[in-house]
DNA sequence: CCGTAACCGTTGTAGACAGCATGTC
DNA sequence: CTACAACGGTTACGG
């Protein structure tokens, strides 16, 4: 069956797009779309595989809703995929935009765009912010739609497509999903047609290698015997035709490991390889850029989730443009971006799991492996091959993932966990303001369409918002709930109501706190992600409490703090040293070797600690005033990475971290000296025109403060041990205080010695 | 004397969303 | 508190 781009009722602009780019006809999937109502409005879940032509569908919907006046939302989980995609959908004679944490123009301004992509976090955000354009939305386009089963944020997904389900009736709604095992459950919770299809413009073929040769289904091929390995051989021969080939392993040790022995067997010698090398150690002189660049110069890279950015984005590129001939990488590339190799090979289908060992991976992970074989239109077939040790674990290769069906997914939405976050959520944002309502929006979701009984929810409900009540988070009046200024402030920050109870709880019962104590207390929430320990780690740890155990504000096993295990207080001090370092200057290379991780570990650590930070500093400004100053600058250090001296420096507009830093060293250590020293000889540090710009930046500062206008944030920085007062303006509520549970018994927590791991 | 194989106990284990207000070398 | 593989250290063997 053909179906000509004509006789679609999508734009003429980007019918000629697709002309261009040498799109004639639809594929077969495709036109089932059309077929079950793409254009009709109606409901869609798409199962089909990887690289079928999901994104083209959904691109034609959008443009469709757009001509007639529509706008449309496409959620994805990833940041990086939510640039990707934007990059996609770009040209093509729409204005998109791009909503992420870190990537936003200003909530209201992004209604403009006729797409937003954005990511599930940031709509959930918007919706409890009761952005205004998000009611004008007429098509929502769910990419990865599976992951409403994954543990940790499937829920959001499912709550943001319940949401927004409720909040507009006509919406269209258009799920994307890889091949999962109850893919009708889900078109039935949405009433929505299902699309479901195995077919892939290229072929795909999976087998196992043993012993020298892949064994398909039916089918034979040998793969001379090289090297040792046999990840390797079979690199080599897939480049040796011409191909490219993935490597995935379960460890970063396993894929840089894999990555050095198959670059000494490639042994490339080529000057673009060497560009690429040499582009990793432009800015980054870590460990681990090191071995990359080793690596690259022969032809194969690694990738996992400690490079930096630069370093990640650069082995991307090299890969897709064919200069990199083998990447091998941990799930980081399974989940995240396209791209597409002739052959992949699984080195492991195991991952470990805290608390169940070595756990083997969901058939629909290795499915999601699997389809990155090979490239539309470059490769003519792609192999998936598994690795097996013995004659029988090739047997239950093919059982157990070849020829396994899809797990099917589960709603995440009834754990007490998310429940906390998701109610608070509802009451603050007005979606439900009593019991029933809060029952009645979940009978909407996709938990109520798949357990039918709902009695485990209601019982689980009430007694979540109960503890929120006990938490300060709601009031239950009765015939209302409703959320406090605490419950309400939580749940705009984004935080976890259980960490902005740490947080407002640790402070509240201190007279003095520290950075590093701070730090600990972050780091200890569940909004933060930890470092794990090593045995190696035990000596540093115990100093450190002996050191700095007096700071430390929450103890070990808190009885108030049910969720923070044994481990994760020890993780929580590993982590807050790291961050130490990182506010202590230490450089990012220095860091990277004391604790045995990459850049890209750090930045991560210092993102998700910059916004931790700031959500504790807003709660501060309502609930523990006193404590406001201390972590104001605790943010700001953090954001720079810089010591407490450089902090009056480092608020002048165009002075960062290295200008704060040698101006300081050459004995200008606030505005008031660097005024006093005048332009020419702070121009020999920081250069004629910063010079410039940042005097007269103090002088109109020192005229606003003189004129009595205390607006101007610059601290002035010969008066710092007279600590500017936190201001604050309104009372404190004291519905939304904890005074709860015994102080006294906590009050010593840091002191607990360290036994052992 | 050295290299290798074989063995054994020890060690470490993937990923990355959110707020906010603007500017580094 | 799970299970697996890679690593480091040691020993045994053979050239």
């Amino acid at each position: 069956m053909e179906l000509s781009l004509e006789t679609l009722p999508i734009p003429d602009g980007l019918r000629d797009q697709y002309y261009a780019a040498g799109i004639r006809s639809l594929y077969p999937p495709q036109i089932t779309c059309v077929d079950e109502g793409l254009f009709l409005g109606r409901n869609l879940i798409i199962s089909i595989p990887t690289a079928s032509g999901k994104t083209l569908v959904a691109e034609m919907a959008m443009h469709h809703h757009i001509a007639s006046g529509g706008k449309c939302l496409y959620v994805v989980p990833l940041k990086a995929l939510a640039s990707e995609k934007y990059d996609d959908f770009s040209g093509k004679g729409v204005k998109i935009g791009i909503a992420t944490g870190d990537f936003d123009r200003k909530d209201e301004l992004l209604g403009r765009s006729d797409i937003i992509v954005a990511t599930s976090e940031k709509v959930d955000s918007l919706l409890r912010n009761r952005t205004g354009w998000i009611s004008s939305i007429t098509l929502l386009v769910i990419d990865e739609m599976h992951l409403i089963g994954d543990e940790g944020r499937g829920a959001t997904l499912e709550m943001v497509i319940a949401t927004m389900r409720n909040r507009n009736q006509n919406l269209q709604v258009i799920g994307l999903s890889a091949t999962i095992g109850n893919p009708k459950e889900l078109a039935g919770w949405l009433s929505a047609g299902l699309v479901q299809s195995d077919w892939r413009p290229v072929d795909l073929r999976e087998g196992v290698y043993y012993k020298g040769s892949i064994r398909f289904d039916g089918s034979k091929r040998e793969v001379a015997s090289l090297k040792k390995d046999a990840d390797t051989n079979l690199c080599l021969d897939t480049i040796q035709e011409g191909g490219q080939a993935l490597v995935f392993v379960s460890s970063r040790r396993n894929a840089e490991g894999a990555a050095k022995r198959i670059a000494s067997a490639l042994g490339l010698e080529e000057p673009a390889l060497n560009r690429i090398a040499d582009q990793i150690l432009e800015n980054d002189e870590s460990g681990v850029a090191q071995a990359l660049a080793l690596c690259i110069k022969k032809g194969a890279a690694f990738h996992h989730a400690g490079l930096s950015r630069d370093a990640r984005k650069l082995v991307e590129e090299g890969f897709r443009k064919g200069t990199i001939r083998v990447i091998a990488s941990t799930p980081t590339l399974a989940a995240g971006l396209n791209l597409p190799a002739r052959r992949v090979i699984i080195n492991s289908l195991h991952r470990f799991v805290p608390g169940e060992g070595q756990v083997a991976i969901p058939v629909r992970e290795y499915r999601q492996m699997a389809g990155r074989a090979g490239r539309p239109g470059l490769d003519p077939y792609g192999e998936a091959v598994l690795i097996g040790k013995s004659e029988s674990a090739v047997k239950e290769l093919f059982r157990e993932f070849i020829c396994a069906p899809a797990e099917e997914i589960d709603s995440q939405c009834a754990k007490k966990s998310v429940l906390l976050s998701r109610i608070l959520a509802l009451v603050a944002s007005n979606e439900a303001t009593d019991n029933d309502a809060i029952l009645s929006f979940f009978s909407g979701s996709f938990y109520a369409f798949r357990h039918r009984n709902l009695s485990y929810l209601t019982r689980i409900c009430t007694r979540v918002t109960r503890e929120l009540e006990e938490m300060g988070m709601v009031v239950d009046l009765g015939s209302r709930i409703e959320a406090t200024v605490f419950g309400e402030l939580t749940s705009k920050l984004y935080l976890d109501p259980r960490s902005s109870v740490m947080i407002q709880t640790a402070f509240h019962e201190r007279e003095t706190v520290t950075p590093f104590g701070i730090l600990h207390l972050l780091c200890a929430t569940p909004d933060m992600f930890r470092l794990f320990l090593r045995s190696a780690d035990e000596e540093l740890i115990e100093h450190v409490i002996e050191e700095q155990g007096e700071e430390i504000l929450i103890g070990e096993g808190e009885h108030l703090f049910s969720w923070l295990g044994y481990d994760d207080f020890y993780q929580a001090i590993k982590t807050a040293i790291v961050l130490q370092d990182w506010i202590g200057e230490v450089s990012v290379e220095m860091i990277a070797e004391r604790y045995s991780i990459g850049p890209g570990d750090i930045h991560g650590l210092v993102d998700g600690i910059g916004w931790l930070v700031h959500g504790a500093r807003e709660l501060c400004r309502r609930e523990m005033p006193a404590h406001l100053q201390i972590i104001a600058d605790l943010e700001l250090r953090i954001r720079h990475g810089v010591k407490e001296e450089l902090l009056p420096l480092i608020r002048l507009r165009g002075i960062g971290r290295v200008r704060a830093r040698s101006l300081f060293n050459s004995g200008y250590t606030t505005p008031g000296e660097i005024r006093d020293a005048g332009v020419e000889k702070i121009a020999r540090i920081v250069g004629q025109k910063t010079a410039e710009s940042i005097i007269q930046e103090i002088q109109n500062k020192e005229i606003g403060k003189r004129s009595g206008n205390q607006s101007g944030n610059l601290e002035s920085g010969e008066k710092r041990e007279k600590k500017k007062r936190p201001r604050y303006d309104g009372k404190v509520n004291d519905e939304t205080r904890l005074d709860r549970g015994d102080a006294s018994t906590r009050r010593k927590s840091g002191q607990q010695r360290i036994l052992d791991f």
